[in-house]
DNA sequence: AATGAATGAGGTTTCATTCAT
DNA sequence: CATGAATGAAACCTCATTCAT
């Protein structure tokens, strides 16, 4: 059912995927829809969290709090990539979600990014990394993994784990302090 | 019209801006709307199309066609950003719209990336710059470029300059080969 | 069951009286309700019934066949009011019903204001009343009973036994014809 | 449009109203009555407070303030039943609506009836007036009009008129105080 | 006897669009 | 040019009812 949903999200987008669509798509009859699932906002909810239970999982594995920040951030980097290439829809269909969701009141600062910034910040208080704006270093590495996303779900021959390999040259490149 | 348009897609998102609402902000009355829009979609194109006409125009001003290709690279960031700094209500709906539309049947690459892909991989051929990726780079700067961009139209603190020039930097040191 | 069915029809009302809602409430399933009763009319026409059933008892109980009109008056008013205060959320969940199961075609008469209505027009045949519409005063004195049922339904503090008293006071005085 | 409201509420009572019926009665879609009103409750409160303004305004006409308060009394029996008899059916659709509004807290007192409790307790307070429950018989009094009303428009050959006049009799028998 | 999944009809509401004035 | 009434489709949701387990 919620594979449907993402299906729907995916292929449809968030307009197109109707109580009826994702209905039809599991061959079922939409009444079902909202027995399972009171609102479709539970649905959609059920669609957000179901991702990032089993992303968080696959994330906090990779991470070794104490390697060396840039090999936390490669790691960070291909563990996400590597989350993509394996639900690049599911990946897709939570996206599509974010961006329909409206936020009330003040929109937060993502806290994704926020996560990598303090990284960043942490390698370039050591010297191990050298001095650029490191929001705008976070903010560009969420951006290219959830652009790789994007095109990996519609895409079936873009390999995220190759956008990684990329990204991680890319980063390393321009964070890296040379050594002496 | 368009601007009322624009900012009721800022505001109350992509499902929120019906012709109702649209028509209230302008302060007349929904026939106005459609007497000069012949379609909901038609606004919108216009929403999409009238940004597209003025960025093309900064943008195209700022591009040297014989300049040195990290020199055209830095200044098509800088002349997005200086446009999204100049417009970010304008540039956050045609977000809004893009997130919302979805293609029929094959997803095309995106053209803008695709642009920038093609200077990155001139500028390789000639050795002025370093090998990687060059997909992987255009992505994440037109990647980057937005999420910037998103972040002005709802945080009037952000500047998308700034962000411009760490990007820059970041961009250069991932590309430019270092001097003999 | 049927006790649960009053509950949600007293403090829900008749449309907020959904199987569901009486299922929740007697804390079984669904499933449970569809079981015992057909359908959902079964429900509530046994929540009706069994209203009639004790009433008819009570009130019979109390009819004294021989008495003066006037005493048998007293006496139904009495019975009347003493059973709704002994049952006041029963009563009320019954006229809840009645108020939302619409007869199909020709409305009947309200036949317990028939049977009042002949009790009077009895007294008058023999002198015992004085004369007026019959009718009118049957009417009047059902509706009295059944406002102060509904108001001892939703106010615990209003007593419809003195009610029932200071009714029959008005009756008497406007039927008992003076003694000569 | 209130008009079928109205008609719908009466033939086919509140549940059987919907809005769909409403527009199949007016012979317009059923988007026409949403564009109207708003929404549902805005409609029904228009069927409510129609009828309230056209009340209100033949009810004060008939009050005389300085008259004594059984000529008071039998003037508000007479202009609420003369209204009765003028608009029966859209008096038993309010009656339909008022049915099915459920109150979310504690219940008011009806505030007709309040009324008409005052006015009784003023000529008691003079000495024009009997002696008893004044409370009892202001309840007693509205639910016979509303009885009447109720009757009439079901039953077109009910009289209210005549009602009226048995009711005084009625009313004037059980508090005018006997001349000595 | 009991459960809960499934169904399909029907309810209110929103909306893009058309059209007479 | 502008208005606002009208339409019909489609959305979400509730509900009585059926049925396999």
């Amino acid at each position: 059912m919620v594979e449907c949903a993402i299906d729907a999200l995916v292929e449809r987008g968030f307009a197109g995927a109707s109580i009826s669509e994702i209905a039809r798509r599991a061959g079922v009859s939409k009444g079902v829809v909202t027995y399972h699932f009171p609102s479709k906002n539970d649905l959609l909810g059920e669609v957000v969290t179901s991702l990032y239970r089993e992303a968080g999982q696959r994330i906090s594995e990779a991470a070794g709090e104490d390697d060396p920040v840039m090999e936390q951030l490669m790691s960070y980097i291909r563990s996400n990539l590597a989350f993509v290439a394996e639900r690049p829809r599911h990946v897709r269909a939570v996206m599509e979600v974010a961006a329909n969701v409206h936020p009330d009141g003040q929109v937060n600062e993502d806290p994704l990014a926020a996560h990598l910034q303090a990284m960043i910040e942490r390698g370039q208080a050591t010297g191990e990394l050298m001095e650029v704006d490191a929001s705008v270093v976070a903010i560009t590495i969420r951006a290219s993994i959830d652009a790789a996303a994007a095109r990996a779900a519609s895409n079936a021959s873009a390999d995220p784990r190759t956008h990684a390999e990329h990204l991680c040259t890319i980063v390393s490149r321009a964070l890296l302090a040379p050594k002496a």
